[in-house]
DNA sequence: TCTTGCACCTCACGTAACGTGAGGGTTTAG
DNA sequence: CTAAACCCTCACGTTACGTGAGGTGCAAGA
């Protein structure tokens, strides 16, 4: 390079001695197994080679390598490079807009990952000493409710449990806890669904269910087919957990309660 | 699933028939393959085979695939999920944590790269009939000058660059293209520094620094470094460039005419 | 009972862009 | 002339599987 500071000869460019791979490695930044590479693939063959089959790299070569280098930074695939530069048939400004809509489109993707984790952390610090399988049934708590809940209900659910406080949450929890398995028992029992003992827990299962979703018709029957499909995975994780039987059964109870 | 949905019969659980490959794949959504994967890596090994060989996964098998599967929509690596639930000696907030922030870091450069495409694309714009080799000098151009500016400095630039006219650019340009041959040939031709040809020279050529520094020191001497060390490519992108010995000539006139 | 078809098995190569040796020639400075 | 530094060509490793190839196991219909 401070060959050519010399600003009287310009002419003499052409007779500049080629480079071996290690000297353009050197000058360029790049490594020489990385130069190898670019040949293998023929994204960049030197044009010349001594007669021991030594590289070496001519000025149109290093012009070659720098274009490379330039449309790399870009993220560009190499296979790619070497459409643009050899048969290009698409305009440069293409070129950019393609590629950043790719990485726009990357970033949302890596911020929603992130948006959500985050709120996996949110939840992750409700639990005292969380081990390894608790933070593995959250995650799955939560991708099975984005599977049965739109963004727009989720978002709702969030505002209501953050506005709720935490002894709350476990008042109503002990409910269903208590709640259920006298269902279950008046079924196996083959007690009448209009019988006054069923009807008056029909009467706290509708209260416990307004107040979850706050009369939203659509959230309620999306809280039915999660359960309906989810049964076991739910209860797992939340103890007493509602059978379709039971949505049948209260669901009668409702019916004569009218 | 649906086996286990009948409330009564809970104690059944370990009586559940094991499932084969191609059954648990459809039911987890993964494919085949990946299951095979999972068993040669040791990070899913079915605890049963078939005396002709084919897997069978159990219950537990399940459960941990689920994890798996959970660690795995956070984006880590397969021999992380294996140590995460081997031998889980870190706690699962710090898992989420590390790997948010590794998150945060790619998003960031992500979108420093955006950043830069974008105002590469703004330089594009100004090109009428860009080809892709202007593209790639508007890259090395772009890439050389954040080498040598600091982001401050380059800011700078952008809204001077901005705030100009295009005409007045060529103007400028024009205006070094003349004076920058006048300064080689009366160097050439061993003309005194303190003449009152070069001082005429030198006093526009100190305007036109002026004008593009806007009287900024560290900035004329970014702008030196890079011509000194980046000379033959500035060349070729901008034709007429100075050489660190006209800065020496100009220097010695600027300091006669003092 | 035989066959048909489907699910299963084990290799083994391909992906992107090189890093990292291994084993062996070349060039060049002393 | 020799030793260091540089060059060469394989060739495997990386990530998380996809995609066959070639062969076996198993349940059901003819």
């Amino acid at each position: 390079m401070a060959t050519n500071t010399i600003p009287m000869l310009p002419t003499r460019k052409q007779t500049l001695p080629p480079w071996k791979v290690g000297e353009l490695a050197g000058r360029t930044g790049m490594s020489v197994r990385a130069l190898h590479h670019y040949d293998e693939i023929g994204l960049l063959t030197p044009s010349l080679r001594t007669p021991s089959g030594h590289r070496l790299y001519q000025q149109s070569d290093v012009e070659r390598l720098q274009q490379i280098q330039s449309l790399r930074v870009m993220g560009i695939p190499l296979d790619e490079v070497r459409e643009l530069l050899d048969g290009a048939r698409i305009s440069p400004r293409e070129v950019i807009d393609l590629h950043l809509t790719r990485l726009h489109e990357h970033i949302a993707r890596q911020n929603r990952l992130a948006e959500w984790m985050e709120s996996l952390a949110t939840h992750m610090d409700r639990i005292e000493a969380p081990s390894m399988d608790d933070l593995c049934q959250i995650i799955q708590a939560m991708t099975t409710m984005e599977k049965y809940f739109t963004a727009e209900q989720l978002e709702l659910l969030r505002d209501r449990r953050t506005s709720i406080t935490e002894e709350h949450m476990h008042e109503v929890r002990d409910s269903w806890n208590e709640i259920i398995p006298k269902v279950r028992s008046a079924m196996a029992a083959n007690v009448d669904p209009t019988s006054p003992e069923i009807l008056a827990i029909a009467k706290r299962w509708k209260a416990l269910v307004e107040e979850f979703t706050g009369g939203d018709q659509q959230l309620a029957s999306s809280v039915m087919t999660m359960y309906k499909n989810e049964g076991p995975l739910l209860q797992q994780q939340l103890g007493e957990v509602p059978t379709p039987e039971m949505f049948v059964c209260i669901g009668k109870a409702c019916a004569a309660m009218r």
